[in-house]
RNA sequence: GGCCUCGUAGCUCAGAGGAUAGAGCAACCGCCUCCUAAGCGGUAGGUCAUAGGUUCGACUCCUAUCGGGGCCGCCA
C-alpha cells in the first residue's frame, strides 16, 4: 500500500473521467502529475500540481482546472476535502481512517512493507568494491562497499532482480608485482633479506604469504629465474589476497553473488571477441591521438594506436584499446567484462567506482552504450574520498610509512553497524568525515544511535506489554496530532522507498529513518506531558493494545530500513 | 588547457521543477516522583557562490564566471 500512489491513481482516473466529458481535451499526458507530501502540514495531507502542469496543455487557466478537479475528488471517501491554494495547487486532506489502515498494514505486512513492484522483471547487475587483489581492503574501498551492498538492497527490496558482482583485477601487471613482493616475503621467510624495491608493495600483510610459499615450495624456487616463477607465485598470492578481501568483506557483512576474474577474459578470448564486436560496428580504427591539451607530458611523442571510437557515443577523444607493444590496455578487459554483462542478459548496469575513477565513466559508458546498441544503460556512481579524523584531529595516513587505515582498523574500532550507518548519511558524490571518536559517540550528535534508541525503547514496550498478556490489535489509537505525524510518516516509507531506488541512492534511506525516529521521540515525550498518549495503560490491556499498534508499526519501518542499509536493530540500549 | 564533481545557517549536511528553503551540532531558555533524558519543546541564525537564460513556477534544468576537490596517451 502507497496511498501516495493510490491517490495519484484516483487523480488520474478522475481526469481521464473529465476527458470523457469533455471538460479537458483528450491529448494530455499524465506524466508530471506529481502527487506529494506538502512542506507545511497546515496545507493537508498531500498535494498535486495537476491543474497547474495541465493548465498550458490545456489551454485552461490552473485554477479553473484545479476547481473541478476538487469538485470530483471531494466526493470520493477517502478524501476528506480538497482545496485549491496558491497558483493551482490541490492540497488533499484524507479521510482520518486512512491512517488506521496504514498502521495495520505495516504491522501486517512486516518485512515486506514497501516492498515495490516496480523493479519486477528487472535485472540488474550492481558492480562495486573491485579493489585490485593486491592487498587489504582500506577505508576508500569499505564506502565503496557499504554504498554498493545499500544500493544492491534498496534495489531488491524495490522488486529488482539484482545480482551483487566483484571484478578481480588479476590479469594486469599489478599482480605481478605482488607477485615480485610476495617472493621477497618467501625468501624473508627462507633467512634471506628481502629486497622490498622501490614500486614493490611493502606491508606486513605479505609476510605471512612468503611463509606460506616457502611451506609449499621449500627452498624450491630460490635460485630460479622469475620466468619460471612468476605464474605460480602469482595465482598463489593473488588467491590470498582475494581470501583476505573475502574476510574483510565478511566483517562488513557485505555479500557478493558473484567474483568475475579478469585473468578468465585472457582465457576465454572474450577480449577478442568484444573488440571484434566493436569492430563489427566500425568502432574501431588505427591512428594517432592528440596530444592532451594544456600541459603535455614531457615524454609525449604521437604513436599510432589501434583505438576504440568512443566519440560516437558520448566520449570527449577516442581511447586506446591496445598499447605500442600489442598488448591490451587495462580498458580493453573491462570493455569485454562489461560486454560479458550484457550477454549475461541484464536490463541495468551500476557501476560503483571511487572519485579518482571519474575520468572513465565516459568511456565506460561509451562502451557499453556500444555494445548494447544504448539498450542498457549503465549508471556509475563515484564514491567520493572518506576523510579520517580521531576526536577532531585530522588523522594522517600514508602509504609509505604504511600507517595507511584498513576496513578492518574501522571495523575493529567502530563496529559494522556504525560503519555502515555514518557512510549512508551522506551522499555518495559528497566527502565524508569519518570521526572514529564521534561515531561511537552515544549522544544524539550521533544518528546512528538516535535512529536504534528509537528501535530499542520500541522493543523494550513491547516486552513490558508481552506481561501484559494482552491481544495484540492491528487497529492503533490515533487521536493525537503527534500520533498522526509517526502514522504519516510510516506511510510515506514505500514512496521513499521508490524514490531512492529510482534514484540510486540509498542515503535516502538513512535520512529518512532519523526523521522518522525524530516524530517517534517527539511522541514519546509527549506522554509526559500527556499521560493517555503512552503506550502501556498498566491494568488497561485494551488501551494498551491500542496504543502499542503504532510504536510496532514504527519499529518494523525501522527495522525494514536499517535491513536495506545493512545494520543490526537493536533490541535494548543499557 | 579539457572533462567530471561539489559550492545551501557559524560548523556538518538534507532538499523527484512546486507554496514562506529544512535538520543536527554549536549558542541561549525550558522539560526527568512519569513507558529508557542516549530523549523532547522553544528562541536565534539565509543574497541557496555570482550573472544571465529556459517557464505558470528554479536550490533543482541550460550557459558563462568565480572558488574547493578529482582525473587527463602506451599505470591499474
Amino acid at each position: 500500500m502507497n496511498i501516495f500512489a493510490d491517490i495519484r491513481t484516483t487523480i488520474i482516473e478522475t481526469l481521464n473521467a473529465m476527458v470523457a466529458e469533455g471538460a479537458l481535451p483528450g491529448d494530455l499526458s499524465w506524466g508530471n502529475v506529481a502527487v506529494e507530501p506538502p512542506r507545511d502540514p497546515a496545507h493537508g495531507d498531500m498535494a498535486t500540481n495537476a491543474a497547474m502542469v495541465l493548465a498550458k496543455p490545456a489551454g485552461k487557466p490552473p485554477r479553473v482546472i484545479a476547481e473541478a478537479l476538487a469538485e470530483r475528488l471531494a466526493a470520493d471517501p477517502a478524501i476528506a476535502s480538497a482545496e485549491v491554494a496558491g497558483p493551482g495547487f490541490l492540497n488533499l486532506r484524507l479521510d482520518p481512517r486512512i491512517w488506521h489502515d496504514v498502521v495495520a498494514e505495516v504491522i501486517d505486512a512486516g518485512r515486506t512493507y514497501g516492498h515495490s513492484g516496480m523493479g519486477a522483471g528487472v535485472r540488474v547487475n550492481v558492480e562495486y568494491v573491485s579493489a585490485n587483489p593486491t592487498g587489504p581492503l582500506h577505508v576508500g574501498h569499505t564506502r565503496g562497499a557499504v554504498f554498493g551492498d545499500a544500493l544492491a538492497s534498496l534495489l531488491a527490496f524495490a522488486g529488482y532482480e539484482v545480482t551483487r558482482e566483484y571484478y578481480i583485477n588479476d590479469g594486469g601487471a599489478q599482480v605481478d608485482v605482488l607477485a615480485r613482493s610476495a617472493f621477497e616475503r618467501y625468501r624473508e621467510a627462507n633467512g634471506l633479506s628481502p629486497e622490498i624495491a622501490e614500486g614493490l608493495y611493502p606491508g606486513d600483510y605479505l609476510i605471512p604469504i612468503g611463509e606460506a610459499l616457502k611451506e609449499k615450495y621449500g627452498r624450491d624456487l630460490l635460485d630460479k629465474p622469475e620466468a619460471e616463477w612468476l605464474t605460480q607465485v602469482r595465482d598463489f598470492a593473488t588467491e590470498a589476497m582475494m581470501g583476505l578481501i573475502r574476510e574483510d568483506l565478511a566483517l562488513l557483512g557485505v555479500k557478493m553473488d558473484h567474483f568475475f576474474s579478469e585473468k578468465s577474459l585472457y582465457d576465454t578470448g572474450l577480449i577478442e571477441d568484444a573488440i571484434k564486436e566493436l569492430d563489427k560496428k566500425d568502432l574501431i580504427y588505427r591512428g594517432t591521438l592528440e596530444p592532451p591539451k594544456g600541459k603535455v607530458p614531457e615524454d609525449w611523442e604521437p604513436r599510432e594506436q589501434t583505438l576504440f571510437r568512443s566519440t560516437a557515443h558520448g566520449d570527449d577523444v577516442d581511447r586506446p584499446i591496445k598499447k605500442s607493444d600489442g598488448a591490451w590496455t587495462y580498458f580493453a578487459p573491462d570493455i569485454a567484462y562489461h560486454w560479458d554483462k550484457v550477454k549475461r542478459g541484464f536490463d541495468e548496469l551500476i557501476d560503483i567506482f571511487g572519485a579518482d575513477h571519474g575520468g572513465y565513466v565516459k568511456r565506460m559508458n561509451a562502451a557499453v552504450s556500444a555494445l548494447s546498441d544504448g539498450r542498457v544503460p549503465l549508471d556509475i556512481k563515484l564514491t567520493q574520498l572518506v576523510k579520517l579524523y580521531k576526536n577532531g584531529e585530522p588523522f594522517k595516513m600514508s602509504k609509505r610509512a604504511g600507517t595507511f587505515v584498513t576496513l578492518r582498523d574501522v571495523v575493529d574500532q567502530v563496529g559494522p553497524d556504525v560503519t555502515r550507518f555514518v557512510m549512508l548519511t551522506r551522499k555518495n558524490d559528497a566527502p565524508l568525515d569519518f570521526d572514529f571518536d564521534k561515531s561511537v559517540e552515544q549522544s544524539k550528535d550521533n544518528p546512528v544511535f538516535y535512529v536504534q534508541y528509537a528501535h530499542a525503547r520500541i522493543r523494550s514496550v513491547m516486552r513490558k506489554a508481552e506481561e501484559m498478556h494482552l491481544d495484540w490489535s492491528d487497529n492503533a489509537s490515533l487521536e493525537d496530532e503527534a500520533e498522526i505525524a509517526v502514522a504519516k510518516k510510516l506511510a510515506e516509507w514505500p514512496r521513499l522507498v521508490e524514490i531512492a531506488a529510482r534514484n540510486h541512492e540509498p542515503h535516502r534511506v538513512a535520512f529518512y529513518l532519523y526523521d522518522l525516529a525524530s516524530e517517534f521521540h517527539a511522541l514519546w515525550n509527549k506522554g509526559n506531558e500527556k499521560p493517555e498518549l503512552r503506550f502501556l495503560h498498566e491494568g488497561d490491556p485494551r488501551a494498551t493494545a491500542a496504543k502499542i499498534a503504532l510504536p510496532r508499526a514504527v519499529a518494523v519501518v525501522i527495522s525494514n530500513g536499517l535491513g536495506i542499509l545493512g545494520v543490526t536493530p537493536v533490541e535494548e540500549m543499557r
